[in-house]
DNA sequence: CCTGAATGTTAGACTGACCTAACGGGAGTG
DNA sequence: CACTCCCGTTAGGTCAGTCTAACATTCAGG
């Protein structure tokens, strides 16, 4: 069996339950699978049950939702395939990066595997989306990340942005004004706790600039 | 209500109705419709009962079929989007003329407008798909076809081949291996009604080629 | 250790898409 | 003019996905 057979909302599921261990080893709940998917609580639970049917995850009621070794494999191939897209959006057809996401929820259920391997041979196998997020490569495991959250860095410390979280587009718009994408440089100045609040300064410009937390949670950085 | 309210299925049928009558005045059977799709004429049935339902086609029990002025508005519009698929396919990832069809039929339905917009502009707003069909522009009239079934024109006049029906795949290689393609030059040798052969030569090619009545059907060509 | 708020599950209903099986209409043939 | 056979429709069933409403479980604060 392929990705392919499974329906859309299946491939999410898989998707997003993988992801949240990719950044994080908190498991996905089903309410913020709901969130994210925008429907209803019952709705997911239902689904997951058709999940474990399948045996691609495993799951008692009020348990934790684990995939299988066959779901882990469907999981990671949408992935791929979101990634792929996204970046081929963004070359290809000019995207701007903060655009691509929900284009590319959509259109990863919709492309056949020899689409994919085409865009991926047409971008000289790509290792990275718009992003900043690994792109697996195919049938395999990614590239594992790299890097702390901005919330999380030292200050002082010059350090280069691997990754924004593409879960937000406003929050992505904001990050394009601001010049903050995948590769800038910057140095954190300090983090008030109380005020969840992180100064970061861009190299090369004038001022300061002030983030919250949901912000500096979303970007990634490493030292240089 | 735009095009992307509607389920695949319902694009689909819409975009079969409108292509019926695009080539030849006879109107598309519930049947032959069901024979498309892979599916069974009660399906079908059903379908155009909900698409009625909805307002976008006219259709009394056991009586034809046509599209409201709603319905040729969403028709339309999924042709335009499965053409410039298939031009896009072909120009910017390499495929072959031959394959794109089915790879438009699942596309269409998933892509958004947006994308559509910056396709048509990456290929410079282009008027014929691969296969020599007229792409509509946005929210408009195709340019009209042009031409006469190989299978009717006049035998030693020289003609060019302005479409081929991309239904069939397979027949669409066999063309290709024999370079028979959109802009390709010929002349009708003989038509041999009871043996529903006809004979073509290409120019500058050494024999004459034999042709059956499906593939006779399936070629436009206009004079020269 | 108890308990209530938050979270998750089940029940029941609806829709669209499909199927098979049974039935109906109509165009052409004898 | 009647009959037949092809085609289309309806009836009835399944499945996935969605909802609302009711119910169950968990676990953290008191
Ligand atoms: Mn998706
Ligand atoms: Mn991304
Ligand atoms: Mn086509
Ligand atoms: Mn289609």
């Amino acid at each position: 069996m392929t990705v392919s057979d499974l329906t859309a909302p299946a491939q999410d599921y898989l998707k997003m339950i993988w992801s949240a261990t990719e950044w994080s080893e908190s498991p996905i709940t089903v309410g913020a699978m709901a969130e994210r998917m925008g429907v209803k609580p019952s709705t997911v639970s239902d689904g997951i049950r058709r999940l474990a049917k399948q045996g691609l995850v495993t799951h008692a009621p009020y348990g934790s939702i684990e995939l299988t070794d066959a779901g882990r494999e469907h999981a990671v191939e949408m992935v791929r395939r979101h990634r792929l897209l996204e970046t081929f959006l963004v070359q290809i057809l000019g995207y701007g990066w903060d655009e691509v996401h929900e284009e590319a929820e959509v259109l990863e259920h919709a492309v056949s595997a020899t689409m994919i391997r085409r865009i991926d041979e047409l971008l000289e196998h790509p290792t990275r989306d718009p992003h900043g997020d690994p792109i697996p490569s195919p049938g395999g495991l990614p590239n594992p990340p790299e890097g702390v959250r901005l919330a999380a860095a030292d200050p002082d410390r010059p350090v280069t942005i691997t990754r924004i979280s593409d879960a937000d587009p406003d929050m992505l718009r904001y990050f394009a004004e601001l010049g903050l994408a995948p590769d800038t440089q910057l140095t954190v100045r300090a983090h008030r706790p109380y005020a969840d609040i992180t100064t970061i300064h861009l190299d090369g410009r004038e001022v300061d600039i002030d983030l919250g937390s949901s912000a500096a949670e979303a970007i990634w950085v490493v030292g240089n």
